[in-house]
DNA sequence: ACTTCTTACGCAATGCGTAAAGATA
DNA sequence: TATCTTTACGCATTGCGTAAGAAGT
């Protein structure tokens, strides 16, 4: 299992396609059916269903994507904040979620990290909670500490 | 970066030798500092102080250890986790913890989402909150849901 | 026919190993 | 001299691109 095979998993995953997903990821098509393909081999399931249309993911996909963002985010976490000042509680926690328990824990742990590290910044994701954490960066949800998504790259 | 230097850096890191670490990873020690020399021009500055005995962390390889500890223990999550059953609450959550923030919110943290998930599985990663995990795994602090430490293979 | 994914195949990049060289005690 | 890391260099793996094939609308 390899970085760059978990972006391109990621780009099939939002665009829906081998040809879009290539094309985000600056790669030639075939090379990106060729490392997703081998990325299933690996996990033993298939992680698209190839509809004639467009592609949707399996059990296996959704269950994968989630921690293949939370990983992506957390590289670019690492990126970014190593040579910045990340001392003093002003650190980024990342934090992946699985879409089932989310809903019950996010806005709580938020709110409780929010009191603990008030300089600290948290980082979330999950695709399921992508209503929720928008809710919370307009404001309409005071958690009391700064918020952002990840963007994947 | 990729998958496999930070898991030498995490040997290096732990064994405290670049000789030991090529060892535990299987590889020759040549071959080890090359990659670890790579991850090191790509993060822009040393991880490590090279002692005439041993080998140090330096602030930035203190800033890295942890989250590459968390990324390495979310791909063992992933592949253990994909086929199995991974639903109705039976989920893994991975958290990655830096050092100064730890002793604060860890324990209320875990608590908080034992209470909300009972059956789920919680994964903490981070060096300095080992003896703290010890203790709950110890059945000395209880939190009252399954704790387990990742091993980083 | 047109769009999209897969297969086939060759090249280029790179991770790894062996051997030698610094460096420090 | 012994131990440990770095440098040098060649090989083998593999990711990627181009071209052709397969399948569905």
């Amino acid at each position: 299992m390899e970085i760059h095979q978990l972006t391109y998993f990621v780009a099939v995953a939002e665009t829906g396609s081998f040809t879009r997903a290539a094309e985000r990821c600056n790669i030639a098509q075939p090379s990106l059916s060729q490392q997703i393909m081998k990325l299933e081999q690996e996990l033993g399931e298939p992680l698209f269903d190839r509809l004639p249309r467009r592609v949707v993911l399996t059990d296996a996909g959704r269950m994968l994507l989630p921690r293949a963002n939370s990983i992506l985010a957390e590289l670019q976490d690492i990126k970014h904040g190593l040579n910045e000042d990340v001392e003093n509680g002003r650190g980024v926690l990342s934090v992946g979620f699985i879409p089932t328990i989310a809903p019950f824990v996010l806005p709580r742990v938020i709110k409780r990290f929010s009191q603990d590290c008030p300089l600290a910044t948290l980082s979330v994701q999950e695709d399921l909670t992508e209503v929720l954490v928008r809710e919370i960066i307009d404001g309409k949800l005071d958690v009391g500490s700064p918020v952002y998504r990840s963007t994947t790259n």
